[in-house]
DNA sequence: GACAACATACCGACTGGTTGGTATGGTGTT
DNA sequence: AACACCATACCAACCAGTCGGTATGTTGTC
């Protein structure tokens, strides 16, 4: 993804470290992660890093917001916000993640999410940085699984009515579980097994079926 | 846990090695532990531990394998097991899942979810003893969940079996899904939502609820 | 049961390579 | 010429792993 040989045109050695970060830190982790590496994956001199980023913490926090906003606006740009039915965007949602599975896990596998483990006692910045990211993508899916959850009580299709954000919390959980198993199996099948238990939950929670979502 | 100030006796040196390896590893990563830091936990002195362990790897290989066994032991000995019903058996290991969940997140977390992440690219020996450890705890689901199905199949409360194998498997997803998000927000009660999920999804598979299940 | 011979378990100072970070110098643009 | 941007050389701290040595059993022999 990154340019890696070819040296990068004058500044433009921040964004070539963001995107090397994400793509080396997907596999190997932050701490086992030098700036070496990362200049090296960036093609970039060890005096470009330090000129952009105090230190390799500050660089975490920077990779995990810049890892929110490519990924946010992915999304936001994603066509399953066409659809009318507010269940149909869910439902597209997930088809969405599923077609963005492929090659190696550390080309899929969530950067956030890789961090968050190793951060959690080593670094709070960088621990808060990818709970924004994560807690922030999951609120994205919050007003379309409410409305959807309200047209589901409307129409009958069902009585009780469970939480929003609860539920829009979980598809995280999910995909973030998901991509676990799929490192440690060294196979995406994992992940794609996971979103469709993900579908037959949404299926029953809204009570209905997600067949009519086009393909 | 483990002993820490106190020094063990003789010929414990290795176990209070691998309890100590699951409590920092489980806090700050693989590799942001360093083998002074193990030693001191274990109050165990460095030439100890290259005694037991001819590398590092070779300690968080044998950890995910202690791991293994430990909670094996555990989950084997725990008493969900003794429900008649295998669909009881199955709700009652969410239960027993959701009492394990206090303290912070590095004493209820996952060890080899933890290590999985980072060892993918840089220590496939880690990463393979990871994999075992967690498809094999799915595996121990494996038979519950076929029973329940072909009962809930056979009561006619479901009309269409779901593989049982991927089931047990996204048990697993979810739980460590769960414990990522809930690193990232340093927060328990994520845990406890992603199980509620959990239930209600089985409820769901298996047509029926588990409110039968004694508390 | 005493004692030699050996094996296992453990200690802690030391080392050589690595790593995050710095100091300084060069280059292009305005 | 001033400034942002970047390259190279370098450093001090750190860290996995080593090594000589000690202490605690264990095994066999008489």
């Amino acid at each position: 993804m990154s340019a890696g040989v070819a040296r990068p045109g004058h500044g433009q050695a921040r964004v070539a470290l963001l995107d090397a970060a994400v793509d080396v830190i997907r596999g190997q982790g932050l701490h086992a992660t030098t700036v070496d590496d990362l200049c090296a994956a960036a093609g970039v001199s060890k005096g470009a890093f330090f000129h952009h980023f105090a230190s390799k913490e500050e660089l975490a926090v920077a990779a995990a917001d810049h890892w929110s906003q490519t990924t946010g606006a992915l999304f936001a740009a994603a066509p399953y916000h066409d659809h009318q039915d507010p269940a149909n965007r869910v439902f597209g949602y997930l088809e969405y993640r599923a077609a963005l599975i492929s090659g190696p896990p550390a080309e899929y596998t969530c950067l956030v999410g890789t961090m968050t483990q190793e951060a959690f006692d080593t670094s709070p910045a960088v621990r808060d940085a990818c709970a924004a990211s994560i807690f922030g993508h999951a609120e994205t899916l919050e007003a379309d699984l409410a409305a959807a959850l309200t047209d589901a009580l409307a129409n009958g299709a069902i009585t009780e009515e469970v939480d929003a954000a609860s539920l829009a919390r979980h598809t995280q959980t999910v995909l973030q579980g998901a991509f676990v198993l799929s490192k440690a199996a060294n196979d995406p099948a994992v992940v794609f097994e996971a979103i469709g238990h993900l579908r037959r939950y949404f299926e029953c929670v809204l009570g209905r079926t997600s067949s009519e979502v086009g393909r």
